[in-house]
RNA sequence: GCGAGAGUGGCGGAACGGCAGACGCGCCGGACUUAGGAUCCGGUGCCCGAAAGGGCGUGGGGGUUCAACUCCCCCCUCUCGCACCA
């Protein structure tokens, strides 16, 4: 008996693929095979693996190694997304260098992904934290810098207090420092920002045609990037004269506009306020609103605010309202003040009864009675006919809006206009651990680009990275004393350090020509790899990696350096583990990991549970996959039965009878088509039937060795240890069954000779009876009737019609 | 509130509009065993029935159809994302 010993397998098989260079892929541009970029998202080394890396990248491997054996030329690269926040708060809390940390747990990854057998291309291998590879980050950011897209901007930023650094709006959540939890405050700090804005539109057209992804992530990337239609509307401050534009996405309502708002931070709310004698109640609202917590600003729904004293001057009827400045308008968004129409909008209403302003209906519901201004209980938002809209009385909202942007336009009054939740990308990071920003800062020559040739800016060793206000590099003693590359004067060097998302939106790119040393990648590797094949990895990155990746293949394509404008057309998201229903974590003291099970079971083991728990897009919980973890797993029984039924394959040399060879032929059939699909769960039950019908051959006394030469290769890209021992071993191949063809079906074997008809009387199944593949309905609809329980069921009644789809199914439709 | 997705046995999950519950876990029974956390065989949606067979079943309610887990409408529940975005 053919034993399973995969402790014993598993080892030497990483050892002879590494020698034979297996997963090594030709960057011979005459290679005739297809090629396929298989990509993973890049691991951040944080300790070891956890469960989440052994889903994703269980999924990605078998892609991978399945393109392999469909005939292409397969890149599939790892690295690690190294610079970033917890290395230094590693360093803070244990003494060791952030580079120490970072590379000890890179290398603890890199074993863990050895021992699983991962098949990576381990001689393009890359970390973002390598001066050869971060010298290419800081020179895509002077790229950038040249065209316009990086620039510096005094700017109200989220800032975290406790790691003492500057957050991006993305890595703020619901107020909170998305690391540490901490709410975030405000402060107006110099910062360096990506012009993602500019690209707005075009990240939002691309996704109709060139990606298919799941729906969810283009939704949440169409909701970040949050396209907004309406018009661009000027008012006019009566007192001063200060022209004020507004966005709207309601120009229908202009003429119910009963007040006009500023936000805290707009411009021109000191000195009105100062004009309207209105400052000494304005002041302590912008000194209170300034200096609370973002956090605590956005659960305030009460509709405070202070009227500043002056008043707007509505452009489309000349009406005088009164001005307020009020936390619920937001700087960042559109145009930091806003006419307000509390008929017609909730917000605005709120704030109406509050401060007791007019409330003026313009937009009438259709069928009716007319809306009460003084007496409506809340602000009607829906669709219905203009009122009190002179010239455009009794047009229907919500077609007008588009005539009356038009009408603004003619009447140069305003115009049509679209406007964007996206926001600009903070780029600085007052940290430590990441590239840094290779600029000079000159008092004569101003922001001097680093010359190419003086890249890669290297970080110090010697630095105390405690956090404290500003960058640590700001604190090195010599560190950022320069001469400026422009005048050759003194200098200092700017200390920020980049976002580590920058680092994250190229590396794919550089995995193409991972040692070229004239450029970030060779245009020709780009060329022929890109773009991605298959892009794997979690949905937590839908937002933010996805848009910068996309955002940063545009401005290479802009340049001419990229011939494409999207990275990823195809991503698939592995669900998350979970355990007992909820996130793994610490303070639950719920962690499972991944490499004691492969210590213990296998590879394979942990593998096949991933792979067979379900859709591979769904969540996995682990308490209700693994079961009892000291109790052998379902899939390693089911490799070991495997192993022996093989073995008895090999031994046996009778022939194999015709059932499960038509039985081998549909399994390769299927299991292919859902490995196209990434159906990986039903791919493995498919295997499973066809073991055990190998099994039953045996028994019999029949052969199975056909089977086996199938069923093998098809276990290969999901369990490829126990594939390849079977394979060269048992199998006798010489070569690797990692190399091998994918299995191929005959169409007319892969037919069933006999299937089962049923026959159902009035919907309902009544009988089974198996009748030839290509019986006709004649032959169908007699087999149905000779049926005993078919004619009992029908009993007397008369049959009005009877619906035959040969050869599965008859339907007798009696009348009743 | 807005947007997306999902509700099927004890559990994970299968199912071109055509046999609901493939495959697996668990459980029950049996075999082999000093033992079983090993292996093998059989059973396992619920109800009636000794069996043959029958009835009921895919969150709830309607509809389309010879036929609905699948398509349409309404409702309920859950998960995720965004959330004062003008």
């Amino acid at each position: 008996m053919r034993r399973y010993e995969p402790s014993e397998i598993e080892p030497a098989w990483v050892a002879r693929w590494e020698a034979e260079g297996l997963s090594e892929a030709s960057d011979d541009p005459d290679d005739p095979r297809p090629r396929f970029y298989a990509l993973d998202m890049f691991p951040y080394p944080s300790g070891d693996l956890h469960m989440g890396h052994a889903e994703a990248f269980s999924g990605g491997d078998a892609v991978a190694r399945y393109a392999a054996m469909r005939g292409h030329n397969v890149l599939h690269p790892i690295g690690w997304d190294a610079f970033g926040l917890p290395a230094e708060n590693a360093a803070i809390k244990h003494g060791v260098a952030p580079r120490e940390w970072t590379y000890l747990n890179i290398e603890q990854q890199a074993r863990s992904f050895r021992r699983m057998g991962m098949s990576f291309d381990w001689t393009r291998r890359l970390h973002t934290c390598d001066p050869e590879y971060y010298r290419w980050t800081q020179w895509l950011f002077l790229k950038l810098f040249e065209r316009g897209l990086a620039f510096r901007r005094e700017s109200p930023v989220n800032w975290c207090p406790k790691d003492a650094t500057v957050l991006a709006n993305e890595q703020v959540v619901q107020g909170a420092c998305e690391r540490c939890g901490t709410p975030v405050e405000r402060r107006d700090l110099t910062q360096w920002f990506f012009r993602i804005t500019e690209y707005a539109q075009r990240l939002l057209d691309d996704m109709d045609d060139l990606v298919d992804w799941p729906e969810r992530v283009v939704t949440m990337q169409r909701n970040w990037i949050g396209r907004s239609e309406g018009a661009e509307v000027t008012f006019t401050i009566d007192e001063t004269g200060d022209e004020v534009p507004i966005f709207t996405t309601r120009p229908d309502t202009l003429w119910g506009v009963s007040f006009f708002v500023f936000a805290v931070e707009h411009p021109l709310v000191p000195r009105l306020a100062e004009l309207g004698g209105t400052w000494d109640l304005v002041r302590p609202l912008l000194e209170r609103v300034r200096s609370t917590p973002l956090a605590q600003r956005e659960e305030a729904d009460t509709k405070e605010g202070v009227a500043l004293g002056v008043h707007a001057v509505n452009p489309v009827n000349g009406e005088r309202v009164p001005c307020f400045v009020a936390p619920y308008v937001l700087m960042e968004y559109g145009t930091g003040a806003i006419m307000a129409v509390p008929a017609h909008d909730q917000r605005d209403f709120d704030f109406a009864r509050q401060h007791g302003v007019p409330v003026r209906v313009v937009i009438q519901p259709e069928g009716e009675a007319p809306l009460d201004g003084d007496a409506m209980p809340e602000a009607y938002a829906g669709e219905g006919l203009m009122v009190n809209s002179a010239p455009f009385d009794g047009e229907r909202t919500p077609q007008s809006i588009a005539k009356v942007a038009a009408w603004l336009r003619d009447q140069g009054r305003g115009a049509p206009a679209v406007s964007y939740r996206l926001r600009d990308w903070l780029i600085s990071r007052q940290r430590y651990w990441g590239a840094p920003i290779p600029i000079v800062h000159c008092l004569d020559c101003g922001e001097v680009a680093v010359p190419e040739e003086q890249l890669p800016v290297e970080l110090p060793e010697d630095v105390d990275f405690t956090p404290g206000g500003e960058s640590p590099l700001a604190r090195h003693p010599t560190w950022k004393s320069v001469a400026c590359p422009n005048c050759g004067g003194p200098a200092t060097r700017d200390t920020d350090t980049m976002d580590t998302f920058v680092d994250s939106s190229w590396y794919f790119f550089r995995y193409c020509s991972p040692g070229f040393d004239a450029g970030a990648f060779r245009p020709d590797d780009v060329h022929r790899w890109m773009p991605v094949s298959q892009y794997t990895g979690g949905v937590e990155h839908a937002i933010l990696h996805l848009l910068y990746s996309r955002f940063f293949t545009k401005v290479l394509f802009d340049m001419g350096l990229v011939g494409f404008t999207e990275p990823f057309p195809r991503l698939m998201n592995q669900g998350q583990v979970i355990y007992g229903g909820a996130a793994m974590s610490k303070s639950k003291g719920n962690i499972v990991e991944p490499m004691p099970i492969v210590e213990r079971w296998g590879a394979d083991t942990m593998r096949l549970q991933m792979l067979f728990a379900g859709p591979f897009e769904d969540d996995i919980d682990w308490k209700l996959i693994a079961g009892d973890p000291d109790k052998r797993p379902g899939v390693t029984s089911w490799l070991g039965r495997v192993f022996g039924v093989v073995a008895d394959a090999v031994a046996s040399d009778v022939t194999e009878h015709e059932p499960l060879v038509r039985l081998t032929h549909r399994t390769v059939r299927a299991v292919t088509e859902d490995m196209d699909r990434f159906r990986f769960h039903t791919a493995i039950s498919k295997l499973m039937v066809l073991s055990k019908e190998m099994r039953s051959a045996l028994d019999a006394g029949h052969g199975a060795r056909g089977a086996a030469e199938a069923l093998v290769p098809m276990l290969a890209p999901l369990a490829p240890f126990a594939a390849e021992e079977l394979w060269r071993v048992d199998l006798g191949h010489a070569e690797s069954v990692h190399r091998a063809p994918w299995p191929s079906f005959d169409p007319g074997l892969a037919r069933q000779e006999r299937v089962v008809l049923v026959v159902q009387v009035d919907g309902k199944v009544r009988d089974r009876v198996e009748v030839e593949a290509d019986a006709d309905e004649a032959a169908c609809r007699e087999a149905a009737v000779a049926s005993e329980n078919v004619r009992r069921s029908i009993g007397d009644r008369a049959i009005r019609s009877v619906v035959v789809r040969p050869p599965r199914l008859v339907n007798v439709v009696t009348e009743r």
